[in-house]
RNA sequence: GCAGCUGUAGCUCAGUUGGUUAGAGCACCAGAUUGUGGAUCUGGGGGUCCCCCGUUCGAGCCGGGGCAGCUGUACCA
């Protein structure tokens, strides 16, 4: 058999890890900060409480993982955190307090092929408030997602929030007769060619909202098949981004014309953008951009985006599309589903492993892992009892040590301390075990000897670099050697 | 799913018009150094040339089919 990995999955380093915790724990102090409340649900769901979707018998994992239950009912990886959530709140909901305020990370699956920075496992990290009607949380949501990508690293400035709202979009289909339910198809195609702006273009965009589009390729793909006065309307809304949030909205305004439900939504933009100043955030963190759509149907309200605005390239010098790292929106229906009764809720995620993913091709993620154990040697088989009561000493007093466990000798045991990362080893043959001392020698230090630019520091270096004490201090020695390079 | 490209050692890749026993660098292991890692030198282990069928005296190379990977595109509730 060949062992061999899924693709779009991973195996996980000490570096890797260690980096992910780090960026969870800035994300959940920030999300704590603004008042949200831990909670946790499982990785499996009843596929029906996941979305519309029900697998059928030719193609059961069409999008998502999908099994079935021993009483035949089929069950589901879970594909994000929000649908989960939005279950959970359904059934407590009596006994939470409104407005609920909570957050959540964990792996979520998607079926789907992978790419950079896309996996089939991934790591959101979420927060959302349910029963709150009003856009402030909406406001609220955006900034958090402004505060949390600053505390993980991503410096100002480099990365930007843009807000938009669904019903402005609604009023501008609805301005070019694509309302009702007989244009819900046409409308999605709509939806999705706006969502590619920045992938194709807005020469792209027209040729997907008129006949089609020819990708470099060859493919081509179906376009929505407006007409020109159609497409130059939706392309206008898409470009009505203009130097202030002020300027922004009065173009929508024009935009959706006398769109009820349009104007609604341009009036939602102007309260959101009011309080995203008022919290001092207008100053390019969040900003108004009709451009963003959001790809999913169940959205109702303002939708929101964070994306990195530096360009990230891979080793080919080729440019590395990331997409955006944090997304989210107010989705009224999503708990009404279970309940009959409309609750509203606003919320977005973070895409923990396509940011780690980000930062780390940027060079700003720590790829070393940290100093390795102290390693005492097994310089004489026959003593491997002393040795062990050596390493045991030393655990005691709180220093990661081990004892060497592996066959080589010596000079493969030194190999394998200093890819460890150790930063000393300890080794005792029989000419110390006479003399009851111990050697301590400092890899980091020895491995400077090399370069040293003259005798006399050599020689210095030499001297300090392995050090014999007696048995009794090696603990006190070894302190000694790990606080040079702490 | 569709389209294009690519499959040779653990990794990155050479491999001539089809011609004997398929190579290099890196990595790995051992030795030079009865007890001292990262440097240097020497040696060593490793291959179903993705799979199957065909053409041929002869296929890593040519033809057909399959599989896998990459890129783009579609889908992503």
């Amino acid at each position: 058999m060949k062992a061999r990995l899924p693709r779009g999955l991973a195996d996980r380093g000490p570096a890797d890890i260690a980096a992910t915790e780090r960026m969870l724990a800035a994300i959940r102090d920030t999300f704590e900060l603004y008042g949200f409340e831990a909670v946790e649900t499982p990785f499996i769901e009843y596929t029906e409480a996941l979305g519309k979707f029900l697998p059928d018998q030719d193609r059961p994992n069409e999008g998502v993982f999908s099994f079935q239950d021993d009483d035949d009912q089929w069950l589901s990886l879970r594909y994000d955190l929000t649908a989960p959530l939005a279950r959970s709140v359904a059934e407590r909901f009596d006994s939470l307090s409104k407005p609920y305020r909570s957050y959540r990370c964990g792996w979520v699956f998607r079926n789907e092929k992978p790419g950079p920075g896309r996996f089939r496992q991934f790591m959101q990290f979420d927060a959302d408030t349910v029963g709150a009607p009003t856009v402030a949380a909406d406001a609220e949501a955006a900034m958090l997602m402004a505060d949390t990508l600053e505390k993980v690293g991503v410096p100002r400035g480099q990365y930007v929030v843009k807000v938009n709202n669904r019903k402005v979009l609604d009023g501008v289909l609805e301005a070019i007769g694509l309302a009702g339910d007989e244009n819900a198809g046409r409308r999605l195609t709509v939806l999705r060619a706006i969502d590619k702006l920045d992938k194709v273009g807005p020469q792209g965009v027209r040729d997907l909202l008129g006949p089609g589009r020819m990708d470099p390729s060859g493919d081509f793909t179906k376009g929505a098949g407006l007409p020109e006065d159609a497409i130059a309307r939706v392309l206008a809304f898409t470009e009505a981004k203009r130097e202030t949030a002020c300027a922004t909205i009065a173009a929508l305004g024009d935009v959706v014309g006398g769109s009820a439900r349009g104007t609604e939504g341009v009036s939602e933009l102007g309260q959101i953008a009011e309080l995203v100043a008022a919290a001092g955030y207008a100053d390019g963190r969040v900003v108004i951009d009709p451009s963003v759509v959001r790809g999913l149907e169940y959205y109702t309200g303002p939708v929101y985006e964070g994306e990195l605005t530096f360009e990230v390239k891979d080793e080919d010098g080729r440019p590395v599309r990331f997409g955006s790292v944090a997304g989210g929106g107010r989705y009224d229906g999503l708990v009404a589903r279970f309940r009959g009764e409309p609750v509203p809720a606003t919320g977005f995620s973070i895409g923990v492993s396509r940011l780690l993913a980000a930062l780390k091709a940027l060079g700003q993620v720590n790829e070393q892992s940290g100093r390795g154990p102290v390693v005492v040697l097994v310089m004489d088989p026959d003593q491997t009892a002393h040795y062990q009561r050596l390493v045991a000493g030393l655990r005691q007093e709180g220093i990661r040590a081990e004892l060497y466990l592996g066959a080589g000798k010596m000079n493969a045991q030194m190999k394998y301390a200093d890819k460890r990362g150790s930063v000393c080893v300890v080794i005792q043959g029989s000419n110390e075990r006479e003399k009851g001392t111990v050697q301590i020698k400092d890899l980091v230090l020895g491995a400077k000897l090399a370069s040293a630019p003259d005798r006399e520091t050599y020689l210095a270096m030499q001297a300090e670099a392995q050090i014999e004490v007696p048995e009794a201090e090696l603990v006190a020695g070894v302190r000694r050697v790990l606080a040079r390079h702490a």
